[in-house]
DNA sequence: TATTATTCCTGGGCGC
DNA sequence: TGCGCCCAGGAATAAT
């Protein structure tokens, strides 16, 4: 499931591979993709030129020449794969970008979560998830005294709140979870009675560990694979996602898997403790 | 306003 | 083998 490492290394991948390339035509299998109709999403699109490709949290702005943006998300199992012309076309490819040099570019999603919104460059912020989306997860965006404000203004739980993309962009259950671990905070601990040094502490870890994820190509779980069609190598890495049952590897006790929001959440009852402020 | 629940989708895993 | 059932989850949307 694509999160924010993900999405960078499938930026990155794309920049490579169709940066400068011209559109011929566009072919929208599955209408609900899309943000416009059929037709007019088709038509604006034909003989445009793939200018760039950059990305904010989970989301990447493909650049159209014309001053047009595709706001493309890719949710649980997008991917975009590079194509000749002539190859089958799987049952999950939803949208096809036929290129002029007899390449196709195609969007592939198994869940059909993913979402492609077509903007002019300049108005991302009219897709609904941009409009408030939190800072990226990075030593200059990400200050403490950002997170101290937004965590002192609620009694949320901290899993819920990371994967709350107007607090913090980017954070997926994946991560939630293994940046908790890391700071040995408990799941369901409110963020308004964190310590300014579990404040710091988690800071630290998402940004590390985002970075290192993206050195690493991203997470690979189910089906996701890069641009390329690599697989990412980060599950080497997963320290407690996933792990249910299986020895905390600093302790030893056994990971507990709880539903949190809706979410699978896992964590170490041994390392990670609720506790209030009289705790400091 | 802030928070929580529902919804969208399908492949995979499970029990029978 | 095959059927029915349940689960996974990001974020828009609806509901509280």
């Amino acid at each position: 499931m694509p999160e924010l490492p993900e999405v960078e290394t499938v930026r990155r991948g794309l920049t490579q591979l169709v940066a400068g390339s011209q559109i011929k035509k566009v072919d929208v299998i599955y209408e609900k993709m899309i943000n416009l109709p059929k037709k007019p999403f088709e038509d604006a699109l034909r003989e445009k030129t793939i200018e760039a490709v950059d990305r904010r949290g989970k989301y990447l702005f493909i650049r159209i020449s014309g001053g047009l943006t595709i706001v493309s998300h890719l949710r649980m199992e997008g991917k975009y794969d590079v194509e000749p012309e002539g190859a089958p076309i799987g049952k999950h490819t939803h949208v096809i970008f036929h290129l002029a040099d007899g390449r196709q570019l195609r969007y592939n999603d198994t869940r059909k979560f993913g979402r492609m919104n077509l903007v002019h460059t300049g108005d991302e912020m009219s897709v609904a998830g941009l409009r408030n989306i939190g800072p990226e997860p990075t030593e200059r965006d990400l200050t403490v005294d950002y997170m101290q404000t937004i965590f002192a203004k609620s009694k949320k739980m901290i899993k819920p709140f990371l994967l709350d993309q107007s607090k913090i962009a980017g954070l997926g259950n994946i991560y939630a979870d293994e940046v908790l671990w890391l700071s040995k905070i408990h799941p369901e601990q409110p963020v308004n009675l964190l310590t300014l040094d579990e404040i710091k502490r988690l800071r630290m870890n998402i940004i590390t560990e985002i970075q290192k994820a993206i050195a690493g190509h991203g997470t690979t779980v189910h089906s996701y694979s890069n641009a390329y069609g690599e697989a990412g190598s980060f599950q080497n890495h997963l320290n407690v996602y996933g792990r249910t049952n299986k020895p905390c590897l600093r302790c030893g006790t056994p990971i507990v898997k709880i539903k949190l929001a809706q979410r699978g959440t896992h964590f170490c009852p041994q390392c990670q403790v609720i506790h209030g402020e009289e705790n400091e």
